[in-house]
DNA sequence: CATCAAAACTGATCTGCAGCAATACTTGCG
DNA sequence: CGCAAGTATTGCTGCAGATCAGTTTTGATG
């Protein structure tokens, strides 16, 4: 993988072969980096902040607010990962992204990605592809949350964690840092956060997994992929491709 | 309208400004229509089917089976709606596609819509757009199971279809025809079917609904609306077009 | 119109998780 | 160093909704 390749290209390149001066294109439209810290949004509920952002470094997440006051984190993104699509798509993002650690993100404009759509298609194509499985991804994580019990939920949203940390080196099947508080996890999992740690208490005594002080240790992999019905293949970014 | 524009067509218009030629390529991805009746699936979790469908007549309902030997009814498709499109995204569906009724629909094969998107890049994105829009929606739809209440979710459901089958002239703020048991009911909600029958007694009590023999009457449209806290607006399909 | 199966409905009981309250522990920060 | 803020941990109580075990209604069919 040449230096030139960024992670994001790849991701597109695995549903469309890209020509190089398509891929000339594509990292024309990173613009520069911004940095971001905790306690501020980077795209707040119902602003159409027409940008978007490939993450460079740290973890954000993007959630929903709820009517009662909670909110539902609908996913984490972490490095390499492409956010804020929907922000330039529709008018209005009715997600919000929030940083959950110092973040450093290059910044892609929106008028420039409907340049994109308008003129070099077949990119757009790639684009609009990739974004619709990350769809799917989500939309299994939340299939999820409704018919799991806490146990199941909270292995499986770990394992999803390790397993795309994996892919882009920053974990392994024994573990990896994992910058989540207990009420983040509530957040995303859609449980209370005194049951978090409950569950968490029940994985360590069960020899299953050690979540503490920002680090998550698989502790058995195997017993957790059986309780969590986990599928290690769901993440595999190949699928058909055309040319 | 006139009468050569296909709902499918007139829904990716609303994302790109389609010409002349490219209406005519969509209009020739229509195959010939297909009958299906209830107790067989259409397409069956993991088998890549490789052909996608525009519903002219009857309901559906997208699925994926749980571990636990249930189902969650992911979504549910009214005429007009285009399914099938992740069997030809990726190597398999992981949903499954199942008639509710008996079911008109005209097949698009995988291979002539992976030609369009090869030649024909600016239909590519139109209809990938759309699809995009969808899952937002059922992302939307997902998310509310987690944390609604079983009667605000009920409420959400029904006002939901009801908007959506407005829109093709198949209902009104008074009511519409539902062909839906509480057995499927309970699978899209994720609730209990025998839950689900104590909320409908609820709602019919209340005043807000009635829901019987295939018939749904909302008796109280602004009460559901605040019950549920329903944004009419969400299925707009109006977004930033491009040329 | 009698028969049968599917769908709708009901009551009783059980349970997973939320909500509240109170106590430790951990990490800056003046 | 000691205080404050966030984070983790544990016990207790209540309830929404699951589960079980039926009965009744509906509607399709010979």
């Amino acid at each position: 993988m040449s230096m030139t390749t960024s992670p994001f290209a790849r991701k597109l390149g695995s549903y469309v072969s890209l020509s190089e001066p398509e891929l000339a294109v594509l990292a024309s439209l990173h613009g520069r980096r911004k940095n971001y810290s905790t306690g501020r949004d980077i795209v707040h509920q119902g602003q159409a902040d027409q940008s978007a952002y490939v993450l460079a470094e740290g973890w954000v997440c993007s959630y929903r607010l709820l009517p009662g006051g909670g909110r539902q984190i609908v996913d984490f993104q972490i490095p390499g990962d492409f956010l804020g699509l929907r922000t330039i798509l529709y008018k209005s993002a009715g997600q919000s992204i929030e940083p959950l650690t110092k973040v450093q993100a290059s910044v892609v404009s929106g008028s420039d990605l409907m340049d994109v759509f308008a003129h070099n298609p077949r990119l757009g194509t790639a684009v609009l592809w990739a974004a619709s499985r990350d769809d799917a991804m989500v939309v299994e994580h939340l299939v999820g949350i409704g018919r799991r019990n806490a146990l199941e939920r909270t292995a499986h949203l770990l394992l999803e964690l390790g397993a795309r940390l994996t892919l882009v080196g920053l974990g392994s099947k024994a573990g990896y840092d994992c910058p989540l508080s207990q009420y983040l996890l509530a957040d995303a999992l859609g449980l209370s956060a005194v049951h978090v740690n409950r569950v968490l208490r029940e994985l360590r005594e069960d020899g299953l997994l050690t979540f503490r002080n920002g680090r998550v240790d698989l502790n058995d992999f195997n017993g957790l992929v059986t309780l969590a019905d986990f599928d290690a293949d769901y993440l595999d970014q190949r699928g058909p491709r055309y040319q």
